[in-house]
DNA sequence: GGAACGATCTGC
DNA sequence: CAGATCGTTCCC
């Protein structure tokens, strides 16, 4: 198994976001197929990106495949995949990924949930993913990390409106694995 | 300096 | 359907 490729990211992210469906995200011995996707860009009123470079947003204009994670509603942490060449503003976010293995230690971390990451902020509780990650290379050598099985993108992927935001709400650039959901 | 608002989840 | 809960952003 190998890392995802990261000429492969440099792409844009409403391209990128679809074909990371079926990745891999390995951590710590926990590893979830990618499942849910949504794309987000600098000229899209919906990103953190879109009023320009701040101090949280820094590491989506930073390089491709690094991660970026950012706290919500005041108890929530979101993860996602720095898209694009760097400067871009873009990143893919991880909404939902299909648990493979680990189970046991991210049914622990969700508290004897049976959901275990079909959310966003249920993903990263799941994998243990917090600020402390953010700006992490998921394509270097370390954890958490991003791999390629062979695998490949489904070829006809849900699509739909993005999720929780006002702005741009009618954009399509949420995908889902085909099957279920 | 202050107020409003979230790329959400949960329990009622 | 509303509450939890606080960092970020924007406006005065």
């Amino acid at each position: 198994m190998q890392r995802v490729d990261r000429r492969a990211l440099t792409g844009d992210s409403p391209d990128v976001a679809p074909w990371l469906l079926n990745k891999l995200f390995v951590h710590g011995g926990c590893v979830g197929r990618i499942a849910e996707v949504e794309a987000y860009r600098e000229d899209d009123p919906a990103s953190h990106t879109f009023r320009g470079r701040t101090l949280r947003n820094e590491v989506m204009f930073g390089p491709a495949g690094h991660l970026y994670v950012y706290f919500t509603y005041g108890m929530h942490f979101c993860a996602n995949v720095v898209t694009g060449p760097s400067g871009s503003g873009a990143a893919v976010l991880l909404r939902a990924v299909e648990p493979i293995a680990g189970l046991e230690v991210m049914r622990h971390r969700r508290q004897g949930r049976c959901a275990l990451a079909d959310g966003p902020a249920k993903l990263c509780q799941a994998f243990a993913l917090d600020g402390s990650f953010n700006g992490h290379d998921l394509l270097g050598a370390g954890d958490p990390g991003l791999f390629d099985d062979g695998t490949p993108p489904p070829d006809s992927p849900l699509v739909g409106p993005r999720v929780g935001i006002s702005r741009a709400a009618d954009v399509p650039w949420r995908w889902r694995l085909p099957v279920a959901g």
